[in-house]
DNA sequence: CGATCCCGCCACATT
DNA sequence: AATGTGGCGGGATCG
């Protein structure tokens, strides 16, 4: 019908601006005629498409307003109005007659016909199933709106669950960008762990209990009480802020609503889901009273989300017959198993892998999760966490890139809640702003990051002392799963959740090793696996891509990180690598998450290995103009690091070199994944590894979940090292990862405790955390010194680090500066996106880990009370000093 | 009459 | 203040 219309309508009729009588108007002639066949042909076939996309084009050139207007007229008037009202053109007779009365009912568009799966099926249309990666469809709501013919309103009904299946991201305002189904299967693999994790339990019961019983609502509230149990897992991520934060939490219903719904799905056997199950368990509320009223509503919104997924083509409605009587239910018929990408599956295989191979991924998945949420619910402090992050999307430009939070916190949630999280923690985190433990890598820009280049570059190796790496499972973890369109790795694409954000340390161990890992999964981390030959691969990959990726940063946040020299030098990398790319990079960056463990824990080969920095993306589009700022923070802190480097031994091209790499991987895309650091001879030999994750490309941003960036950091205690080696863990972004806001975060999970810590007391200053005084002596050297020249870095990244004087010398001799990171520069700032909340649970997770007593202290000194914003106050007075 | 679910008000978030 | 988002539920349709 639209076509039709327009062929008269849209030309012209301006005449009609009523915006929207329409259906209304309808009315005047209640009549029926059956007849028209014409039209009614027409009616129910409107095609669509091919015309228009002329007008499509027309509209989008036209003015909003513009738009609407016709968008309104077209699509109703012709109907209704057009034989009422004005009709005057000759054309519109046309359109009268063909309507006239017949029309009307014809044409009234019947309620079917408006229907939202049916306009979600116009929508998917436009759209290929399976994009080639190369281009980007963006997707504009107003004119999607506009060819569509139906309000906005509507178009995001849809968007958003599409959403939740990363389908689409939001890129900006408006802006949606079309990812297409490559991701599906991972994407339905996450949630479908997730799921396990959350729902397997409640759903068994439920199925059962339908079966088995009428099930009343008593039993229900049974069902509820479960539910509370798992809240835990689920909710926080939405209730928890809900409560928390006034903010906003309504939000997510829709999104969320539909991964959890998807969930259910996924982990039911039968595959059938009633609305009314669904529901309730949906229903957050908790409550055993359902109020009919809300459930009410949440049947409303499944079904609507039901009518995407059917579109989609993932389930279909069925009706199960209880003693009840039927019940409205639906099917799913999508994918079941989604063999592909089990990410994880990689780590673990060499262990052990009972169960066949997704599965397997599944099951240590699930071990994780299990892990975290045992963490969880000992730890009331991650409620309030979450509560405080709240946030969400905030920057417009990308919608949901993911930032980290905090990472204890999230570790542990996200492991929980993986995918279903993800999203929400994506905003959540953003929101915050807070700081990612690890800021270093993150840079600037918001999500875009920067990629860190580490100065030195090229250290081959990574020190054997590694112990191991493994973390424990249940730390780390976390993630963030979703990738939206990631092709390339760098994100955990599999989405696992992984772990890790706990790291929010930095360690600079002059002479240790450092290897950042870039965005991808710590569950690498984890899982330890020394694979040599995984790693290898994809490294390779890493390698290729590397040298393209651009880069983008958002200015935005500028590195903050200042804090340590790694930082620092980052930065200063970046600056000249994005001048040069030449050097080698110090930075080895592992597309694939896993990598970056295996790298680690196989160091020697691997660590070598890598030499690359690589972007992941080079998808993103941006350019990082941000880099300048960057560049000019980062340069002081340069020559620090360079200093620094020097000594540490690379003879290379201890600057230069430094800054070629950090070009190039600025220029990619902040994917650093790794970094190594050589210790030099004098420091204390530590070896740290980082894992930069970075932010998986700009695009990411629109992906925005990915953010995981954490970066775990391995602390190896190389061999001798008496001395300890301090970990700074600099909320802030560091230069180093480039990761996007919210990921960066990373976890840095210390691996410490496994690998080295004991034998050499690292410091580790936490963004918030102080450093203890404990630590090694050698440390205690330089608080200022390091500090200022970080300081220098840019007013921005001052602020958020705070440079940390230790009491105790902790390091040898290095002079080693301690910063407090506040938070993840790349995060916005406002003050919303702070949380104290985070900053505890942070500091908590890590006592958890390792150290305990470091961390307390440092806890106690600082911060943790201090709103971010008071730290940042703080730290920005003292830093100077 | 219950199942569906369109429609669009309106609150909240972002610009 | 304007505009973007999206929760929410009245009430119209469908079956």
């Amino acid at each position: 019908e639209n076509i039709f219309d327009r062929s008269r309508m849209a030309p012209k009729t301006p005449i009609k601006n009523e915006p929207v009588d329409l259906s209304k108007q309808k009315g005047c002639t209640p009549e029926r005629n059956p007849i028209t066949p014409v039209k009614a042909v027409d009616r129910p076939q409107p095609d669509p498409w091919t015309p228009t996309a002329n007008l499509k084009m027309l509209i989008s050139a036209a003015s909003p307003d513009i738009r609407d207007r016709e968008k309104k007229k077209e699509l109703f008037r012709p109907i209704e109005n057009s034989e009422q009202s004005d009709t005057p053109d000759s054309l519109q007779y046309d359109m009268v007659d063909d309507c006239t009365v017949d029309e009307f009912e014809k044409q009234r568009p019947s309620r079917k016909q408006k229907s939202l799966g049916l306009l979600c099926q116009k929508f998917l249309a436009r759209y290929p199933s399976y994009p080639l990666s190369t281009e980007k469809t963006t997707i504009s709501l107003d004119e999607v709106a506009t060819i569509l013919g139906v309000e906005r309103r509507r178009i995001y009904d849809i968007v958003n669950v599409l959403e939740s299946l990363q389908l689409v991201s939001r890129v900006a305002k408006n802006q949606y960008c079309w990812h297409g189904r490559h991701n599906l299967s991972q994407t339905l693999k996450t949630l479908q762990e997730a799921g396990e994790l959350q729902y397997r339990e409640l759903m068994t019961f439920f199925q059962q209990k339908e079966q088995d019983l009428e099930y009343k609502f008593g039993e229900r509230k049974k069902e509820t009480i479960l539910d509370s149990q798992d809240r835990p897992l689920l909710d926080f991520p939405e209730s928890d802020c809900a409560s928390a934060s006034a903010n906003s939490r309504k939000d997510k219903s829709l999104r969320i609503m539909s991964q959890k719904f998807v969930m259910l799905f996924l982990v039911s056997k039968t595959k059938i889901v009633t609305l009314d199950v669904a529901a309730k368990i949906l229903i957050e509320e908790t409550q055993d009273t359902v109020d009919h009223s809300k459930f009410k509503t949440k049947v409303r919104r499944l079904y609507d989300i039901a009518n995407v997924l059917t579109s989609l083509g993932l389930i279909k409605k069925v009706h199960v017959t209880e003693e009840r009587g039927r019940k409205p239910a639906f099917k799913w018929i999508g994918p079941v198993e989604f063999p592909g990408k089990t990410d994880e599956t990689r780590g673990h295989s060499p262990t052990s892998d009972p169960l066949p191979g997704m599965q397997r991924g599944a099951c240590a998945l699930y071990q994780i999760c299990a892990t975290g949420k045992q963490r969880l619910t000992r730890h009331a402090s991650f409620n309030s966490t979450q509560s405080c992050e709240g946030t969400r999307r905030k920057v417009s430009s990308e919608p949901n890139s993911p930032r980290q939070e905090t990472q204890d916190e999230y570790c542990s949630k996200m492991v929980n809640l993986a995918a279903v999280c993800r999203q929400k923690i994506e905003e959540d985190t953003r929101n915050r702003s807070i700081i990612s433990p690890f800021s270093l890598l993150p840079v600037p820009g918001d999500s875009d990051f920067c990629v860190n280049p580490l100065p030195q570059a090229v250290f081959p190796v990574v020190q054997a002392d590694v112990p191991s790496l493994s973390l424990p499972n249940g730390v780390s973890s976390q993630a963030l799963p979703l990738h939206p369109s990631m092709p390339a790795a760098s994100r955990t694409e599999n989405g696992k959740p992984t772990l890790l954000p706990n790291q929010p340390f930095l360690c600079f161990p002059s002479s240790s090793l450092f290897m950042l890992c870039g965005g991808v999964q710590e569950n690498n981390l984890q899982e330890t696996l020394p694979t040599t030959g995984d790693v290898g691969n994809s490294r390779a990959e890493a390698q290729a891509t590397v040298p393209p990726a651009a880069c983008q940063k958002r200015s935005s946040h500028k590195c903050a990180s200042p804090s340590t020299p790694v930082d620092d030098e980052e930065p200063a990398a970046k600056k000249r690598t994005m001048e040069q790319s030449d050097v080698p990079l110090s930075l080895v960056v592992s597309k694939k998450p896993f990598e970056s463990p295996k790298g680690e824990s196989a160091p020697g080969s691997g660590c070598t290995s890598a030499e690359h920095l690589e972007a992941f993306h080079p998808d993103l589009s941006s350019p990082a103009a941000p880099e300048a700022a960057d560049k000019e923070s980062a340069k002081p802190l340069d020559s620090q690091e360079r200093e620094k480097w020097s000594q540490n031994k690379d003879p290379d091209e201890p600057s230069s070199g430094k800054e070629h790499i950090s070009k190039e991987n600025a220029n990619q895309l902040f994917l650093p994944q790794y970094l190594y650091v050589q210790p030099t001879a004098g420091l204390s030999s530590l070896n740290f590894l980082f894992s930069a994750n970075q932010a998986p490309g700009p695009i990411n941003l629109a992906a925005s979940q990915l953010p995981s960036l954490s970066v775990p950091c391995v602390v190896v205690p190389s061999a001798a090292l008496a001395s300890i080696p301090l970990v700074c863990s600099p909320t802030i972004t560091s230069p180093l990862s480039p990761v996007p806001d919210g990921s960066f975060s990373a976890a840095t999970s210390m691996n410490f405790s496994m690998s080295g810590l004991a034998s050499t007391t690292p410091v580790f200053i936490g963004t918030t955390a102080v450093v203890s005084p404990k630590v090694s002596p050698a440390s205690s050297v330089d608080h200022q010194q390091p500090a200022q020249p970080t300081l220098h870095l840019s007013p921005v990244l001052a602020r958020s680090c705070g440079a940390v004087k230790l009491d105790s010398p902790v390091c040898m001799g290095h002079p080693v500066t301690l910063l407090k990171l506040q938070q993840p520069s790349s995060a916005p700032l406002t003050p919303k996106s702070i949380r104290p909340a985070c900053h505890e649970a942070f500091f908590k997770t890590p006592g958890s880990l390792g150290d305990p007593v470091a961390w307390k202290k440092n806890e106690g000194n600082q911060t943790r009370n201090a709103t971010s914003v008071q730290r940042r106050l703080e730290i920005s007075s003292t830093s100077p000093d």
